[in-house]
DNA sequence: CGGTACCGATCAATCGATCGATAGGGAATG
DNA sequence: CATTCCCTATCGATCGATTGATCGGTACCG
């Protein structure tokens, strides 16, 4: 049993139930401890779901300000961005939905935090909204609008997709790509951009399968 | 005080806080009421929620049977439902992000029930698509992806528009609309579609305006 | 008199959190 | 080797507070 284990059991419930809906001693049953021993391993309940959607926040902020370090394209830092994002959803969903989900219930000083690290994050996509705007790379009638309907199709890959399913977390960010440049307006970038990227990271947060929490396995 | 107003108050403290962490007292004190009056009009917490969801999500699927009731080209009944979803989404916005949000917060029999409202709602979608691919109109790698992406664009509004704000819901209506035919690779309906489309409707359930629930008003 | 609207008091259950106690392993000491 | 000591990990018991819900009672209106 480690910080480790405990997240990722802590994330499988809070993502099927939400933060407020799960209780103390149901976390503890599931990871298979006394609820007091969780109180060992994190001060509180809001600090563990802090703990990791802070995690969360910090590897997207810091791979998609990675992403567009590059110089390039407006196109291409889009795709670069969508890419990045899409994979880390992919890579990660459960942790993503309780990140994008749970953030009203944190307590004001890390809601401010948090915020802040979100809105760091979204600025990234409007300064590259705004590049293409201006170099006529991208063809749109609102940039706020265009803006928050791309996150949220992006942000919604982690309410569908899993790892276990049809497609690869490859596949689901060649498709958002290619559906981001038409929200756009911009030319499709088949790929070309992903070259030098690195691949998503898996968040130890993240369980690692629908291991049936708190069954005991025989043997 | 009545049914539609105690609807407006939950609305209002679900969306900005949540089910599960909302309570009974809390509810009851926003409506300026004891706790015990709302008995009086619902039988429990749970059933005021389904209530609520379930008007939203009757409407939504009223609707855009309706909307797609006319034969028509499959851009023209694309942009009819998106036009249709966005409408009740802006309109509705703390209602339909409540909708959206809480179902997981339902007990097995009502949870049974609104999920297949939805999944009817998503297979007029589905449907649409399928028409758009088959005759051509509609450019698409994949989909069940692109409808996922689409529904997440389209949902999202009510994560973000606010009647009081920049745009008229009509405003997003075309926005949106315009993003959409683009997603599905199909030509721009500038409005064209929306010609006998009737008004959104408002529901009950929505809150009028952020009064200050809970604070007594002068005189 | 009957019905609607409403409230204070109270129920058992559960909440997040804290406490002291215990068990075990490794380092230090004899 | 044996003993002492400390630290980490874990637990049962329990704290006060709050939860959703129910009850009997009251005020008013027709």
């Amino acid at each position: 049993m480690g910080i480790a284990e405990i997240q990722q059991v802590v994330v499988s419930l809070f993502a099927e139930k939400g933060y407020a809906a799960t209780g103390i001693r149901e976390l503890g049953r599931a990871a298979g401890v006394n609820s007091a021993t969780l109180y060992h391993y994190a001060g509180s309940k809001q600090e563990i779901l802090t703990s990791i959607m802070r995690s969360c926040l910090e590897e997207l902020l810091r791979s998609a300000i990675e992403a567009v370090g590059v110089s390039a394209d407006p196109g291409v830092h889009l795709a670069r961005l969508v890419r990045v994002h899409v994979g880390l959803c992919a890579l990660n969903p459960l942790t993503a939905k309780v990140t994008d989900q749970e953030i009203r219930a944190l307590r004001p000083d890390d809601h401010t935090a948090l915020i802040g690290l979100r809105d760091d994050y979204e600025a990234l996509f409007a300064r590259v909204i705004e590049h293409g705007m201006s170099t006529g790379v991208f063809q749109l009638t609102d940039q706020r609008v265009a803006r928050l309907a791309l996150l949220e199709m992006c942000n919604g890959v982690a309410n569908w997709y899993r790892p276990d399913g049809r497609l690869s977390v490859a596949e689901v960010q060649d498709q958002l790509v290619e559906l981001a440049c038409r929200l756009m307006g911009a030319p499709s970038r088949a790929g070309e951009e992903s070259a030098d990227l690195p691949a998503p990271i898996r968040l130890a947060s993240e369980p690692v399968a629908d291991h049936a929490y708190g069954a005991v396995v025989a043997g």
